[in-house]
Formats: structure tokens, C-alpha cells, sequence
RNA sequence: GGGCUUUUAGCUCAGGUGGUUAGAGCGCAGUCCUGAUAAGACUGAGGUCCCUGGUUCGAGUCCAGGAAGGCCCA
């Protein structure tokens, strides 16, 4: 980021980058004046792009719209019934269109004759009224039939309409949805007017002037604003006996995207960028673009496909100045590529311009000589389209003109960025055509799209709806990192519901009652993320302060590590590779999820089964080897998600990197990125490793149906496995197993096992291929099969290799591979079973194990009390345990357990309460089967103290 | 009317090149675990994969038509 080196559209460098991009479009040959009707601002007295009318620049307006009846040439009696919504153009007609495909009706109403759609004769009846009498069909016709009809136009008597000859036109585009089927067409005041008026030499009329008023020619409408006369239109035509019926009519109509104005639609004199074979030159350029979204490339291509030639003029007084010099003596134009070849054109008011911005009004003291006819020539009063301004930025702000070598250093733009609603028309669209003009090459490497941002409920955030979320607030209340969160979590082509953030009230209550602010279901669970790093962290920090453990102070080579250690590190390099993939894609939804997956892996599996390392009181090699590796984790982990969350990752690296070696990189995000360790990459530990964690889901599944829990040790764990590769790294892994699960010991449950059955299982995905059409029936054999049958087929499989029957009469032979047999557990033992994978428990708690149980209740009831207590983690403590005879039996004999557990330096275990302890006491809680912490049906009088 | 896009569990969404048991998170119900934890784990309930037709031994996935929402254009 170039952050104080700002770029100004205003700039002169700016504005001259864009004449010499006009200029060469001259040589090209593709600038041009052209008559347009464009949609117009009377209010601004300017003409809006198309581009500018977004779909908030309607609104929903009723105006008056008028049926006029038009007398037919060589009909008397006869009329084209003709509907306008916009009263003040009817001045202007030429022509009436139909659609020549349609059918039309003649109906006959009151001793006259209409003409109008068939589809459309509801209409009649709606406008009946008292007036009016019954009217039926006299005739129906095709819209080709009435085409060259001529009629009288409803204002022949005005100066600016003689000589106009009104006809009937066929237009495609005529609906009969709604008015008559029979269109008023005035070429000066609607583009597809101006479009017809071409295709049929129609002359248009041009009514009014830059603030909407009539101009000279149209009589008593002459200096009166076209917006404010439609009643008086209406009651001109009646009084000439034209008008057939008057009707409010409510619809979406454009309006001034700035002042709100409706607008008109005026023809004026443009300045254009023809696209007629610029645009498949800039398909070419679009294709070498990177577009994410891929269907990006499509809408780009589409909009190019659709582009009018591309109206560079506005006539407004504010902008960049069009450096474009139209002979009014003999019709040349003339466009200036720089300051300095204005200078040699100057004819006169270079002294004046001199040593200002090439703006309004300076600009316009310099009048240039025609090169042609050698008069002296003003500038046109147009100024730029403002997607000019934007366009140029690839080159105006790498000093395209002045430094080219500078130039092409940095162009084209590695990746460009923005919410593609409305950008494929404009931003885009603009750099687009002004690359392809200058250099014929795109501007950018990658172009990344995204979706809207929507609120909570899906609907759009609007400023009077009340649900628009500021962004400013939406940072302080959940934090900018949360945010950035979620966005990165996103699939950026989809639109965003944005969670609701805390209120203004929330806030306030926070700050009086110092409590963290309540955040939503919804940010609670995008911080999720954010809190377990931190978990993570404030685990590191807490014990290795305990143990004054230095990072800098200690090294061991990874494979002197455990195998825990390994593979985590094993699992980061992974996770380094996969978050790299992904932002070099810039993807950032596949590295959030990495990210979350090995946070899981270090926070639930890596840290709880390094608890017990970490917990015991010497600095050994094993635990230097569990805070180096964690520490390693932390840091890498810090390092990869610098980008997503740029400001916990800076707090940690300072904590973490810079709080032990000043030497390191003063940042986070001035470190180097991580790069993958492919030594530390091991692949069977990974696989071991998951092998451990679905084996010990299914033994807690299993203990879950058992109603035992974890804390109550058992004997034995029966465990199935699929491959003979896992039974092998089963009995490596046990002990892992074992631990987590608090079971004594694990046996593999043999194939030929009495507590097994079996299912087949026919691959599909190999089969079909091979048998085609007898797959279906292949498996409905199996289908077939009963309990007892597949357990045969089963045996035969494992023993002779293979399966033989006929299907159809054909003979089928299938292998071990095609035929998958899974074991299940039979019904009768406490098991759990997914895929093949079966575990079994051996419920059977005999009174040692009871015992056992007992006692690992009694140390985390009193751990939760020494927390209660306010004790620190590494603080020892005096324990005094009363109860009854029996349990005090028991206890004696694990006196040595719990006081490890307990850090208990001085434990007393006594039947009576007059033993008093020979500590200070300073905690007391009483276990008994009526309070909430139960232990069997003992009664425990628990007392903690300082040492 | 045209282009692009979305439609899968109550909600938010994953589901390379077609393979028969469609997944995750949240929420809900029930349990467990916990001296890093506004945590975590497990189990359960919850699905006409928008509809119709086609291609195929087999379609959430491919093709055609249609419906509904979004963006854009006309």
C-alpha cells in the first residue's frame, strides 16, 4: 500500500493522460459527434450515461398518461388509438409502431372506428364510462396489414410539425401487455424512437432545451417546462377532439441520480467512442484476463457484446475538459493530445491559461487554429464522462507519459478488486476499453469479484429501512479481525448477510458494568476461531511461565521429539502448503477452513494429550519437546493468519516472537511466510493419528450407550479394523488409545470372532464399468442375500478369493476387490461401528475398578475446589478428606494419586473431625449423594488449605 | 425479453472428472469431558438434493425445458 501517495482524478497528470488517450481514439478514428437521445436532467441541465441509471435511480411515480386517437389519412371516420405516459412528447410525433406480427381489431364504438390490439381490448371497456357508448369487433387484422398507413399527427398545426409525415411503423418491440398495441413514437424524445426513426428515415423533432422547456416552433408550448404542461396537452386534445380518455397511471420512472429530478429524454449532440470494432478487441483483451468468479469473464463479455458506442460528454461545467475543437466554419474537428500540442495550436488566451489546471475556465481562454481552414476554434463546452477519470488510473497514476520505462515496470496491475454490481459497466469496463486503445493488452493480471453485503435478514441495507450497518461501529463493536473473519470465510460470489452488531445500549452497558459486550450467536461463532487461538496462547504463556521456559534457550531436533510433537508439526506443513495453495489462488475460504481444522487439531487432540506433559513439575527433554513444538505452532499459525486477522496476530507476535528475541522482524506482517517443511511431512503418522481419533470416538460412542463414563476405568476394549495396515498400527497406537478411552487394555477382535458379522458390499464404481447393464441385477443378488447367506458368501470370499453365480445365465466371477465385506458387530455386546471400524466394551466394573473411579471423581471435585478456592495453577496445597470407615480405606490406599493429582503436599485421610489438619484451612465442601458433585453413595468432608 | 447466478437438514452452507449409506456448523434433544476455554467431545432427531423430462447399468452431479430468488442489460 502506497498510503500519503494518493492519486486525484483531478491531477493534471490525470486529466492530460486522458486527452492522449482521446486522441489516439481519434486516430483510430473512433471518436465521433453523434445525435443521441439521452436521458436528461432538466434540474442539472445535463445528460445522464446510461451507466448511471442504476436500478435506485427509479422510483415510483404517477403521472397522467393520455389514450389519443389518431385520424387515419384515407379512412375518415377511422383512428389508431395511441397511448403515451408522457404527454408533452405527443408535440414531437412522427409515427405510430405496431408490432407486425400481432393481431389488431377494428372496433366499431359511437357511429367510429378504432383500431387497437386484440389482446388489448379489455382496455375499451375499462375506459368506457357514461360517455362512451357499446362498442363491438368489426374487423381483425395483423399489424404487418396496417403498416404505411398515414395519419394525422395530434399536433400538425404546430410551426416545428410541418411537412412531418405521420406513418405506421412495424416495431418488434411493441408489447400488448398494457396501453393499446399502437405506439406513439416521437424520435426526439425516447431512444427506441430515435433507434426507429433511423431504421425508417422518420424525422425527429427536438422539443425542448436544456432545462426541459419548449424551444421556438411549438407555439403556445413555447417557454413552458415540458414536465408541467401534460394537463394542458390533454386539454388542448380534447378540445381538437383527439383525446380519448385521459388515466393516472403509476409506474417506475428513471430520475436524476443526484437531485432526484424525473428525467427526460432529449436529442442532443454527443461525443462518442465508437465501439462498433472496439468492443471484439476488448473481448480479446477480457480474455486474458484471470476472472474470479470465472463467470465474470462471462458478463463482461456480455456487456461488451450489448455496449452502445460509449458517450464520453457531459454537459456539465465541472469535470475533465474534452480537449476536443469542433470548426464551426468547416466542420473538422480537432482533438489535442497533450499540454504542449495545445500550446503549438494556441491561437489566442495561452497566457491566460498558462500555469493553471487544464479546467474550466482557464482551459477555455485558449482558443486553437483549424488546422484546415485556419479559423480560430473553441474548445466544446462538454466536459468527461467521470469513468474516464477511473478508466485512466492503469496509466495515469504510473506516469504512462512521462516515466515509460516506470510504466511498464508495473503494468498491468497484478489484481484489481471491487463488488461487481454496476463495476462490469463501469470501473471495469472502463479501465478495459482504455488499456485495449492505448496498449491493446489488459490492465490487470486478475480481476476478483464479489457479491453484496447484505443485512441479517437478507434484505438490502438501506439508511431509512434502518438496518444499515456502519462500518465504523460494526469494527468497534465486534472488531475489525471478526470482520474480516467472516468475509474470509465466505464464498465472496455469494451475497453476505451481515450479522446484527451489538446496539448503542449494549455498549453503554458494557462500558458502566465493565463486562465484555454480548455479541450474537452469529459473531460469537465467526470469534470462535479467534477465542481457541487465544485459548491456545493463554495455555502456552500460563505454564511456560511457570517453568520460565525461553524459546530461544532450547533446541531439539524433531525426530528427537514424540510422536505427538511429529505429528503436528507434520500437520502444520500441511496446513502451511493448503493456506499458500489457496492464497495464491486468491481463495480465502479453502485457508479459513484449513486453518480452523488444524486449530482443531492442535487445540482438542494435540494440547489435552499434551496436558499431562506439560502438568508434570520438571523442565524435561519431553516437555522442552511439547513447548518448542507448541511454540512452533503458535508462531507459524500466527504467521499464516496475519492476513485474516491482522491485528490478534500482531498482539501475539509481539507476546510470543518480539517479547523473546529483539532481533526478530519488528512484525507480523514484515516476517517472511512460512514455508512448508517437507522433512517434517509424515504421512503414516497422519494416517495413525486419525486412526486413533476414529477409534476413540467410537469407544466414547460406545461408553455413551453404555451409560459409563469416561472417568470410570474399565478392563478391556474389543477393536475390528478393516486393513491389516491398521491392525499393525493399532498395536502400535494403543496406548494412545487406551488413555483417552481410561481402559486397561485393547485386543483385536480376530476375523473369525463370534461377536462379528458380516455385510458385502459390491463396488459399484468397479463393476459397472465391467458388467454394464447386469450391474442392477448383480446387485439385487446381493440384495437378496439373508443374514446367513452373506455370511457365507463372506467366508467363501476370504477363503477361495473369489465369488462365483450366474446372472441372466451368465457366469459372473467376482474378486476380493470388487466385492467389499464389512464386519458389523453382532447384536449383544455394547458396541460402536462406522464403516467397518468396530469397538467393543467390556462393561464388566469390578470393585478395583470401582474403586479406581472413586478416586479420579474425588481428584477433579477437588481440583474444581482448588480452583474455587482461588488457588493458581502451580500452588500446593493441604488436603484433609473425612468420610466413613469403607471409603476411608479406599482413599488411604490412593493416598499417593490424589496428592500427586491434587498437589497436595500434606494429606490427611481420617474417620473423625476432631483429626484437625496441620494447615491453615482455607476451603470446605461437603461430597454427600445429595450434593451436586456425587461420589457413589459416600459421604466426603473435602478441606483445602495453605501450606 | 436477453445474459450471468443461486436453489441440498429448521437456519447458514460443503458436496474435483456420474458409483448406490449426501455431509459440516449452528439450532434442538440427551450425555460426557474440563486447572487454556463466553471452550471442547459424543449420541440422537431432522433430507421428495426446486420441479418435469432425457442420457446412463447407475444422476445431487451431465443434457433439455420450467419455477422461484439475486445481479446486470433491454
Amino acid at each position: 500500500m502506497d498510503w500519503g501517495n494518493d492519486y486525484y482524478t483531478l491531477s493534471d497528470e490525470n486529466n492530460f493522460t486522458i486527452w492522449s488517450f482521446l486522441k489516439r481514439c481519434h486516430e483510430k478514428g473512433l471518436l465521433y459527434k453523434g445525435h443521441d437521445v439521452m436521458p436528461w436532467c432538466p434540474r442539472c441541465a445535463t445528460g445522464i450515461s446510461n451507466m448511471e441509471i442504476e436500478s435506485e435511480g427509479y422510483k415510483e411515480t404517477t403521472h397522467l398518461s393520455l389514450y389519443v386517437r389518431f385520424p387515419l389519412v384515407d379512412r375518415p371516420g377511422e383512428y389508431l388509438l395511441a397511448w403515451t405516459t408522457t404527454p408533452w412528447t405527443l408535440a414531437a410525433n412522427v409515427a405510430a409502431a405496431v408490432h407486425p406480427d400481432l393481431p389488431y381489431i377494428k372496433v366499431e364504438q359511437d357511429g367510429e372506428y378504432y383500431y387497437l390490439a386484440q389482446e388489448l381490448l379489455p382496455v375499451l371497456k375499462a375506459l368506457k364510462g357514461r360517455d362512451k357508448g357499446d362498442y363491438h369487433v368489426v374487423q381483425t387484422l395483423k399489424g404487418s396489414d396496417m403498416v404505411g398507413w398515414s395519419y394525422h399527427g395530434p399536433f400538425d398545426e404546430l410551426p416545428a410539425e410541418q411537412g412531418v409525415v405521420h406513418t405506421v411503423v412495424p416495431w418488434k418491440d411493441v408489447s400488448a401487455t398494457e396501453g393499446t398495441g399502437i405506439v406513439h413514437i416521437a424520435p426526439g424524445c425516447g431512444r427506441e424512437d430515435f433507434a426507429l426513426s433511423k431504421e425508417f428515415n422518420l424525422a425527429a423533432v427536438a422539443p425542448v432545451d436544456e432545462f426541459g422547456v419548449y424551444v421556438a416552433g411549438f407555439d403556445w408550448l413555447t417557454g413552458q417546462f415540458a414536465a408541467e404542461v401534460g394537463q394542458q396537452i390533454a386539454d388542448d386534445l380534447a378540445q381538437k377532439g383527439l383525446l380519448y380518455r385521459p388515466q393516472n397511471y403509476k409506474h417506475r420512472y428513471p430520475t436524476c441520480w443526484r437531485c432526484k429530478t424525473e428525467l427526460i429524454f432529449r436529442l442532443v449532440d454527443e461525443w462518442f467512442i465508437s465501439m462498433e470494432e472496439l468492443r471484439y478487441e476488448i473481448m480479446d483483451v477480457v480474455r486474458q484476463i484471470n476472472w474470479i468468479p470465472g463467470f465474470g469473464l462471462e458478463r463482461e463479455l456480455d456487456w461488451l457484446r450489448n455496449m452502445d458506442d460509449w458517450m464520453i460528454s457531459k454537459k456539465r461545467y465541472w469535470g475533465l475538459a474534452l480537449p476536443i475543437y469542433d470548426c464551426p466554419q468547416c466542420g473538422t474537428f480537432e482533438v489535442i493530445g497533450s499540454k504542449d500540442e495545445l500550446e503549438e495550436l494556441a491561437a489566442s488566451g495561452w497566457e491566460e491559461f498558462e500555469g493553471h489546471s487544464p479546467h474550466r475556465p482557464w482551459i477555455d481562454a485558449v482558443k486553437v487554429r483549424c488546422r484546415k481552414c485556419h479559423a480560430e476554434v473553441s474548445r466544446i463546452k462538454d466536459v468527461g464522462n467521470p469513468w474516464l477519470d477511473a478508466g485512466i488510473v492503469p496509466f495515469s497514476t504510473l506516469h504512462y507519459r512521462t516515466n515509460h520505462q516506470y510504466w511498464q515496470k508495473w503494468f498491468p496491475a497484478d489484481f484489481v478488486t471491487e463488488s461487481f454490481p454496476g463495476q462490469f459497466r463501469n470501473w471495469f469496463y472502463s479501465m478495459l476499453v482504455m488499456s485495449t486503445v492505448l496498449e491493446n493488452t489488459p490492465p490487470f493480471k486478475t480481476l476478483f469479484g464479489y457479491a453484496t453485503l447484505l443485512a441479517e435478514d437478507g434484505t438490502p441495507m438501506h439508511k431509512s429501512k434502518g438496518n444499515m450497518i456502519v462500518f465504523d461501529e460494526a469494527a468497534e463493536r465486534v472488531g475489525s479481525d471478526t470482520m474480516r473473519w467472516l468475509f474470509a470465510n465466505h464464498v465472496p460470489e455469494l451475497n453476505l448477510n451481515f450479522p446484527r452488531i451489538p446496539t448503542e445500549e449494549d455498549m453503554e452497558k458494557s462500558a458502566r458494568t465493565g463486562l465484555p459486550v454480548r455479541l450474537s450467536e452469529k459473531w460469537m461463532l465467526v470469534r470462535r476461531t479467534l477465542d481457541k487461538i487465544w485459548n491456545v496462547y493463554s495455555f502456552f504463556v500460563s505454564y511456560a511461565n511457570i517453568d520460565h521456559f525461553d524459546p530461544t534457550q532450547h533446541q531439539l531436533p524433531v525426530a528427537q521429539r514424540g510422536e505427538l510433537d511429529r505429528w503436528i508439526l507434520s500437520e502444520l506443513q500441511i496446513a502451511i502448503r493448503e493456506v499458500t495453495e489457496g492464497l495464491e489462488h486468491y481463495d480465502t475460504v479453502k485457508p479459513t477452513a484449513t486453518i480452523q481444522a488444524f486449530l482443531d487439531d492442535l487445540s482438542n487432540w494435540y494440547l489435552r494429550r499434551s496436558r499431562e506433559r506439560i502438568w508434570k513439575p520438571e523442565l524435561d527433554s519431553d516437555k522442552v519437546a511439547a513447548y518448542l513444538t507448541l511454540y512452533e505452532c503458535l508462531t507459524t499459525l500466527v504467521a499464516l493468519l496475519s492476513p485474516f486477522m491482522p491485528f490478534i496476530t500482531e498482539e501475539l507476535y509481539q507476546n510470543l516472537v518480539r517479547n523473546v528475541n529483539d532481533k526478530a522482524p519488528l512484525s507480523v506482517h514484515l516476517c517472511d511466510w512460512p514455508q512448508v517443511n517437507e522433512e517434517l511431512l509424515d504421512e503414516r503418522l497422519t494416517n495413525d493419528t486419525r486412526l486413533v481419533m476414529r477409534i476413540v470416538g467410537l469407544g466414547r460412542s460406545a461408553r455413551e450407550k453404555a451409560q459409563i463414563r469416561v472417568r470410570q476405568p474399565l478392563n478391556a476394549l474389543y477393536v475390528r479394523v478393516p486393513s491389516l495396515a491398521e491392525e499393525e498400527a493399532l498395536d502400535r497406537l494403543s496406548e494412545q488409545v487406551l488413555e483417552e478411552l481410561n481402559i486397561k487394555r485393547l485386543e483385536l477382535i480376530g476375523s473369525d470372532s463370534d461377536m462379528l458379522s458380516y455385510t458385502l458390499k459390491p463396488q459399484v464404481k468397479i463393476l459397472g464399468p465391467k458388467y454394464g447393464p447386469l450391474v442392477q441385477k448383480i446387485l439385487a443378488k446381493f440384495r437378496a442375500l439373508n443374514a446367513h447367506g452373506a455370511q457365507e458368501a463372506a467366508k467363501l470370499l476370504s477363503e477361495a478369493g473369489s465369488l462365483n453365480f450366474t446372472v441372466d445365465g451368465q457366469q459372473i466371477e467376482l474378486t476380493a476387490d470388487e466385492v467389499e465385506v464389512v464386519a458389523t458387530a453382532r447384536p449383544g455386546f455394547v458396541t460402536a461401528e462406522e464403516r467397518g471400524y468396530i469397538v467393543a466394551l467390556e462393561t464388566t466394573i469390578t470393585p478395583q475398578l470401582r474403586e479406581e473411579g472413586l478416586v479420579r471423581d474425588l481428584t477433579h471435585f477437588v481440583q474444581d475446589m482448588r480452583k474455587k478456592a482461588s488457588f493458581n495453577i502451580e500452588d500446593h496445597i493441604g488436603l484433609a478428606l473425612y468420610s466413613n470407615v469403607e471409603l476411608a480405606q479406599i482413599l488411604q490406599q490412593y493416598g499417593e494419586v490424589i496428592a500427586a493429582e491434587t498437589l497436595a503436599n500434606n494429606l490427611l485421610i481420617s474417620i473423625d473431625q476432631k483429626d484437625t489438619p496441620s494447615f491453615n484451612e482455607v476451603y470446605r465442601e461437603t461430597i454427600s449423594p445429595t450434593s451436586v458433585k456425587k461420589l457413589g453413595g459416600y459421604t466426603v468432608e473435602v478441606v483445602l488449605g495453605k501450606m
